[in-house]
RNA sequence: GCGAGUGUAGCUCAGGGGUAGAGCAUCACCUUGCCAAGGUGAGGGUCGUGGGUUCAAAUCCCAUCACUCGCUCCA
């Protein structure tokens, strides 16, 4: 096959052709890095989350599920970090194109001033030896003086600008400070921005009575907050989990690549509570658990790979991430993430209400620590979607297939007959009411039947059932297999119980 | 967000100041009947959007929106 992003791009198109995805509000020219799902999409869709939700919360006795709301109250958001955390000015320079935290910038201006002080304390030390006095020369040294006071009144200035909101002033403040691009070396500086990555809104008609809410980032904190709700209604034992799926919204900067990084986004996440200092024990078991469930789809294993974080976010103290490799290279899926007890603690305290569990084992009470698996679907969508696609020969022609795993298939099952006459379409209509209400299935009449077991291909339906002239003498039909094109004919007594065996998404739990 | 490029029918594209074309797709009818593209006919576009220049703009200019690529950010 060609290059990647030839595949990419025809896998997007792809994707649109037969309504799997299309671009958000597209009679309008569309609206930046939002997408919706289309007939196709939706079942596929649906199909993942169903087939994550089975296997983390059915098929698991110590992980029960849980709903919450995409609102929450806006202490939620201070207590979690995201308000501070995420607040960062920005500023490009318009020569080299680079982008700096305004903050990071003069946060490294008044650095430099600080070694030169550092660098005049120590030649003076070195002349005056013993009788060196610090305090008594910076004090009443002039050069070392001014570089102290203009660092003082540079961070004043900045910290004041900052909590005014005042991002002109910063900018005013590099311009004065000279300070240039470290990769350009010019001042070609543009206005400095604020971008915080949770969108905002009301909740309140009125504009006086309105409450400033924020809609979450991440489904986590919904959790967080229900934890002790849960723990006591469903009665649940420490190690336990607490999974949900749900939509989360980001303010990207920039979001791209289809649908890898979207604005408004549905995440699929477990929250796993465990005794302190078993962390990293359960952070391992996960990490092992959520791969098994990737490779579970029948994808080789060369596909995923694990990136330990170095840098770790502020709640954590280990996170890896599962990598998929996308056309567009190795990509972030899934993190697992060991949490601590950041959060419950810090709900605790923003709260001022006890957010602890007794462990009846060892008579105590302590915050539990959490270790996170949290995937986006629509990346789940996409390693499905990119993956299966495939363009194959057969006699000389182009055959397009997507071989998505029969579990997740949005077309279960095509029932065709063969020609729309003697007979055939009332008893294909047959077949498919003995089908259609365990198994999504199209029936379809139009158009040669090759064309319509090309057609199927193309959206990975894994079963064509196609009716002929025998069919109406002995009641069997053939069954035609979408990997390997072959046929073979069985009873329309067998046909749900062989259908069932390939695409029920129980024969894979 | 910055820079470059792109935007004509569902898709792939041609046209290049005088008021829109092809192939495929779609729909109807006929024909064939187990691995796509046989026949006949039909529908579908104010050429991304808004403004300007002009007697006249899809075509030239400006703005804007969206997409692609690069940079940047990413819990």
């Amino acid at each position: 096959m060609a290059n990647y992003e030839e595949i990419f791009k025809k896998v997007v198109a792809h994707a649109k052709e037969y309504g799997f995805i299309f671009q958000s509000s597209e009679l309008y020219d569309g609206l930046s890095a939002v997408y919706d799902y289309g007939p196709n999409g939706v079942e596929l869709k649906n199909n993942i989350r169903k087939y994550w939700w089975k296997s983390m919360v059915n098929m698991n006795e110590h992980i029960v599920g849980l709903d919450s709301a995409i609102f929450m109250h806006p202490t939620t958001w201070k207590a979690s970090g995201h308000v501070d955390a995420f607040n960062d000015p920005l500023i490009d320079n318009k020569d080299s194109k680079k982008r700096y935290r305004a903050d990071v910038l003069i946060e490294d201006y008044v650095t430099k001033l600080e070694n030169k002080i550092e660098k005049e304390v120590k030649k003076a030390a070195k002349r005056f030896g013993d009788s060196f006095d610090e305090k008594q020369f910076v004090s009443t040294n002039g050069r070392v003086l001014g570089y102290n006071a203009k660092c003082q009144s540079i961070r004043q200035r900045f910290s004041e600008a900052m909590s005014q909101n005042n991002l002109a002033d910063i900018k005013e403040l590099i311009e004065e400070l000279a300070i240039v691009c470290p990769v350009s070396g010019t001042k070609n500086w543009t206005d400095v921005r604020q971008f915080n990555l949770m969108f905002k809104t009301q909740m309140g008609s009125t504009a006086d009575g309105a409450t400033d809410l924020y809609l979450r980032p991440e489904t986590a904190q919904g959790v967080f907050v229900n934890f002790l709700n849960v723990q006591k209604t469903a009665r649940m034992k420490i190690p336990f989990g607490i999974a949900q799926t749900g939509k989360a919204f980001r303010n990207e900067i920039v979001a791209r690549q289809f649908i890898f990084r979207m604005r408004e986004f549905e995440q699929m996440e477990m929250q796993f509570f465990v005794r302190p200092g078993e962390e990293l024990k359960w952070y391992e078991h996960w990490k092992e658990n959520r791969m098994q469930w990737h490779l579970s789809l029948g994808i080789d294993k060369s596909y995923f790979r694990f990136h330990d974080h170095d840098n770790l976010a502020h709640y954590a103290n280990a996170a890896c991430d599962i990598e998929f490799k996308f056309p567009f290279g190795f990509k972030e899926l899934e993190g697992i993430h060991s949490r601590t007890d950041f959060d419950l603690k810090s709900h605790q305290e923003h709260s001022g209400r006890k957010v602890q569990y007794f462990d009846p084992e060892i008579n105590e009470s302590y915050v539990p620590y959490v270790v996170e698996t949290s995937i986006g679907l629509d990346r789940m969508f996409l390693t499905i979607l990119s993956h299966s696609y495939k363009e194959e020969e057969v006699n000389g022609e182009n055959r397009l297939v997507l071989s998505i795993p029969p579990q997740l298939a949005p077309v279960k099952a095509a029932v065709l007959p063969l020609t729309k006459k003697h007979g055939l379409p009332q008893k294909a209509r047959e077949v498919m009411s003995l089908l259609q209400a365990d198994f999504n299935c199209q029936y379809e009449e139009k158009d040669s039947i090759g064309k319509r077991y090309r057609r199927q291909d193309a959206i990975g339906t894994p079963y064509c059932i196609t009716v002929d002239h025998q069919s109406l003498e002995d009641n069997t039909v053939t069954l035609r297999d979408r990997d390997t094109m072959g046929q073979e004919r069985i009873s329309v007594n067998e046909l749900h119980s062989t259908v069932s065996k390939k695409v029920s998404l129980r024969n894979y739990l």
